[in-house]
RNA sequence: GUGCCCGUAGCUCAGCUGGAUAGAGCACCUGGUUGUGGCCCAGGACGUCGCGGGUUCGAAUCCCGUCGGGCACCCCA
């Protein structure tokens, strides 16, 4: 064996594809209902994107970006996407489409980078799909993206998901709420590490993320900062949790959930299901009401989701997409025609059938086995004695029924039992 | 980056405390009709036992190293 591919990766290979499209298909038609427009931004973008919007201290930007120097001396690197929210509102600001509507409901499926250690539900390269509803602050738009999410969620079968919200407040919330925690880290100040003492000082709430473990036991104990936060954001995070009881949609609020990146303000959620082990989580989103402004754009409000294209398909295991059958397979009996049936096979491709034929000289029982192999609905036999009288037969793979009939009225045939 | 587990045919695995030509099921190919599938039957092809080194009369089996994979911590999709 010698090429593999690259560690964390995975071939989709044609058996799995039916799931693939299924999903894609029913992803697009949620989308679609409620108003969501695709958007492709390339697969790359310069490394400062992702520098200054995901947050220069998160894991993703710290240690798992795929970036590629730039041949051309002084120019910045390229990255392959680790997410694809600040590709998305790039292509919104830099296509001037602000100018032409206000509000952009958009969305996307595709692959997404990351250079992590693979396990269960974590490679290297995976697949997510999103959306980003920019342009309002309104609480009603935090509720829709949600609903979306679950929408897919329950057409594509996933059984079993949970849905937990929290809100992180505005940047004036977290001015204040940076306050209550030194208050609360300062009376045991003693029992953290010494990284955290410095924290302390600088930037105390980047003693959330500190590894270890009696710092993170004590940061369990000081507040959440849901529960300092202002009056509009209050009032904000109420309209959503009302909304998502009007949608009929199921929550809990759960204080601890900050999300792995930087621009989120308000509004959290993840979803997650119990069906796939250690990596548990099926998608999660916010809100990003500075992020916008912040590249440049606008000053509008965005909130929006990525969700594991991987993982979803993992909770809906047991979820079966059959693979589309093949109308036809010619098959040749004796070497006179294995000539025509070439040509018959292309007539009956130009009809608008699919099908096949078997490319090596076998025998007629190979080629019978080859055609229920592909699960075709009729096989197209043809012989010297058809051939003569410019006739096929053509056998119901189904019920097995053969019947002898003009080559001129193959395709017609088939197409009309195909319905 | 750290820890644990695992590498035998295309796939899933068996191979006992080291012993002679390394096995099974599935898949694949051929045949059982002069031109016919699914089930069944017969036969066939397919393995540097991940790789390298060591111990031994003898290694798939024991030891060391190495590479690859899986899972977990962390974080998240």
């Amino acid at each position: 064996m010698s090429h593999k591919r690259p560690e964390g990766t995975d071939d989709i290979l044609p058996d799995q594809i039916p799931l693939w499209l299924r999903f894609e298909q029913i992803a697009r038609g949620v989308f679609g209902r409620y108003g969501y427009l695709e958007v492709r931004p390339p697969l790359f973008e310069h490394t400062r994107l992702f520098l200054k919007t995901s947050g220069d201290t998160t894991d993703v930007v710290e240690k798992q970006m795929f970036t590629v120097p730039s041949r051309s001396e002084g120019e910045d690197s390229y990255t392959f996407r680790p997410e694809l929210t600040p590709g998305v509102i790039r292509a919104l600001i830099e296509n001037g489409l602000f100018h032409k509507r206000p509000l952009w409901k958009v969305f996307y499926i595709g692959p997404m980078f990351r250079y992590e250690k693979p396990q269960k539900g974590r490679t290297r390269q995976f697949h997510q799909f999103g959306v980003e509803a920019v342009g309002s602050k309104e609480p009603l738009l935090d509720v829709e993206t949600m609903a979306v999410l679950a929408d897919v969620l329950r057409e594509v079968g996933v059984k079993e998901f949970a849905l937990q919200v929290n809100t992180l407040g505005c940047p004036d919330c977290r001015e204040a709420y940076r306050g209550r925690v030194r208050q609360a880290m300062g009376e045991r100040l003693l029992e953290y590490c010494e990284s955290c003492r410095r924290r302390f000082e600088r930037n105390v709430l980047r003693v959330f993320d500190c590894k270890v473990e009696t710092c993170a036991r004590l940061a369990e104990s000081l507040p959440a900062i849901a529960d300092f936060v202002c009056a509009d954001c209050r009032a904000h995070f109420e309209k959503v949790l009302e909304g998502l009881r009007d949608a009929g949609l199921e929550y809990v609020i759960n204080k601890r959930i900050v999300r792995g990146l930087d621009y989120y303000s308000r509004t959290v959620y993840e979803f997650t299901s119990t069906a796939l082990g250690a990596q548990n989580a099926l998608g999660g989103g916010g809100r990003y009401d500075s992020l916008v402004g912040g590249m440049g754009g606008p000053d509008v409000g965005a909130v929006g989701f990525a969700a594991g294209v991987e993982r979803v398909l993992m909770a809906a295991k047991g979820v079966e997409a059959p693979a589309a059958r093949p109308d036809f397979f010619v098959i040749a009996a004796g070497e006179e025609a294995r000539r025509a049936v070439f040509r018959i096979a292309q007539q009956l491709r130009a009809a608008g059938l699919a099908g096949d034929l078997d490319y090596e000289s076998r025998s007629v029982k190979a080629q019978m086995r080859r055609a229920n192999d592909l699960r075709a609905l009729y096989a197209v036999i043809v012989g010297p004695e058809e051939l003569a009288k410019q006739q096929a037969k053509i056998k119901n793979m189904d019920d097995g029924v053969e019947r002898v009939v003009a080559l001129a009225e193959v395709a017609g045939l088939i197409g009309r039992a195909r319905e």
